[in-house]
RNA sequence: GCGCCUCUAGCUCAACGGCAGAGCAAUGGACUCUUAAUCCACAGGUUGGGGGUUCGAAUCCCCCGGGGCGCACCA
């Protein structure tokens, strides 16, 4: 056999499976093409006849079977003893086997690493969770379904990438490291810097960066990265996951929610071939235009009944608990308003809808809505019952600023302890001038998770956070 | 953090108070057109860990650990 330290230092493939397959895909059985390629890969099925082997390559790309015969393919017994999850590379003829089977006739073979630990079933594949998560390397080899997954999690995030620079968007990379809590409501993570001797937060939200980027001059700027908070695992929720935020100067709530449903009805139909999607087993329909709904709207559909922040406390409060919604008492009115949306009325959206008209008590970094005292220029992205994303037109006041900032800080004295706090440098850029902006984040995970159609964010996170294996495990 | 469910061979699963089993993978062998190949042979385990009840525990009880779902939390 051969040693893993006769192993070769590089390979140098000119084929692959998918690429084969397409190129080759309509031979006639039993087709001779003279044509030698070479391809490396996995082997993951064998099939011995004696003195003939069949083999079935994987690549990145999919599959392709290999034919060995044995006065063909050099070192046959070798081949024939390969374990199931060796890499090999293989030169070949490209061939169609009597049945029809596209094939590449061995003529050389290197065996590039052997695998020591065998594969799961080749026809079961894995089913556990755990082990799925935690050894993402096996999973990817043996799961389709996972493999697709996450090429298609790829293509949305360059689809984005273009879609955007292709509108004048500039992408920029901003701190993960936060001296000052803000720009989301969530609880952080906290590090620390040995030589500054400071206390950072690994970011929550990019937005009080981007808003800054736009105040020096970058006008339509974009970023997707990771934001990390520090809260509960759930099928929806991985403490660090992917946020697009976007900002784009003189556009305001009405410009972004266009571009958000341009962008992912286009990622709908570019991904899944329509802008109609199939998930668990129900139709989502992404076709312009969505929905537009106040959350007024959408509350009044659910409990029959008219609120506003005018409505008295007392009757906001009955009616929360009429709903099994809890609430606590320095919660205003627009606190109570949201908390009986999220409650009562989020849950039971299917179709993307825009849930517009927040409490400004709610979005301390919304501006306030030109017509409605109170409230801001701020809506939600509804999709299958989830929050998929959150826009605004954005706050560019300082002395409004300022005075948000500061109630946020009362919220946090009050219990609130995702509240965030005054950044003084935020509001000195807002002093040298925010122009009217538009600002849009959305949750790629979740987007994915919707495109792909699966039901946990633990599918389209490559490392989801798991405990740490210990012994006993 | 709380509740419910779950953990058996490398993988997928049986056995549910009475000798821990099968398929695939592995190992040895037969086979020149297979498709989860087939056939013969052989091997594989502190049943997640620890304690208890019992003549007897994978099975019942308790504690611990991992995972899943729900709640809480969470834009």
């Amino acid at each position: 056999m051969t040693e893993p330290r006769d192993v070769p230092y590089r390979y140098e493939p000119d084929a692959t499976a998918a690429g084969l397959a397409a190129e080759y895909g309509h031979l006639e059985p039993g087709v001779e093409t003279g044509t030698e390629v070479t391809v490396a890969g996995r082997l993951m099925l064998r099939r011995g006849q004696g003195k003939l082997v069949f083999g079935q390559l994987a690549d990145s790309s999919g599959r392709i079977q290999l034919f060995a015969p044995a006065n063909v393919t050099p070192r046959f017994d070798e081949f024939g003893k390969l374990s199931l999850g060796d890499w090999i590379g293989v030169r070949g003829e490209v061939m169609t086997t009597r049945k029809g089977e596209l094939s590449i006739k061995v003529l050389d073979w290197t065996l590039l690493a052997p695998t020591r630990r065998p594969f799961p079933d080749k026809w079961h594949g894995l089913s556990d969770a755990d082990t799925r998560y935690r050894q993402r390397y096996v999973d990817l080899w043996v799961t389709d379904e996972a493999r697709r997954t996450f090429q298609l999690r790829s293509r949305l995030v360059s689809l984005t990438r273009r879609w955007l620079e292709d509108r004048g968007f500039l992408e920029v990379e901003t701190p993960i490291f936060h001296p000052v809590l803000g720009g989301a409501h969530a609880k952080p993570f906290v590090t620390h810097h040995n030589a500054l001797d400071i206390d950072l937060y690994l970011r929550i939200a990019p937005e009080l960066y981007l808003k800054r980027l736009v105040v020096g001059g970058f006008e339509k700027v974009f970023e997707i990265g990771r934001v990390f908070r520090n809260e509960g695992l759930s099928p929806r929720h991985n403490p660090e996951f992917t946020m697009l935020e976007l900002y784009e100067a003189y556009a305001d709530w009405h410009d972004v929610m266009a571009l958000t449903e341009q962008l992912v009805s286009f990622l709908a139909e570019e991904l899944t071939g329509s802008t109609t999607v199939s998930y668990q087993g129900r139709d989502i329909d992404f076709s312009l235009p969505w929905r537009r709904a106040t959350l007024a709207e959408l509350i009044e559909e659910q409990i029959g009944v008219r609120v506003g922040l005018d409505t008295p406390v007392d009757e906001l409060r009955s009616l929360c608990d009429e709903h099994d919604v809890p609430w606590e008492d320095h919660y205003g009115a627009g606190k109570l308003l949201l908390e009986l949306y999220e409650k009562t009325a989020e849950g039971e959206q299917w179709h993307p809808v825009f849930a517009t008209e927040y409490p400004a008590e709610v979005s301390p970094l919304a501006r306030d809505h030109r017509e409605l005292p109170g409230m801001t220029e701020r809506f939600e992205i509804i999709v299958a019952g989830r929050e998929l994303g959150n826009a605004f037109s954005e706050l560019n006041d300082p002395d409004v600023q300022r005075e948000r900032f500061e109630d946020q800080v009362r919220q946090g004295e009050a219990g609130d302890d995702e509240a965030m706090s005054v950044d003084e440098d935020y509001l000195r850029a807002l002093d040298y001038g925010l122009p009217p902006t538009g600002g849009l984040g959305i949750g790629i995970d979740r987007l994915v998770m919707l495109l792909a159609d699966v039901a946990t964010i633990r599918d389209v996170v490559l490392f989801p956070t798991l405990r740490p294996e210990q012994d006993g495990h």
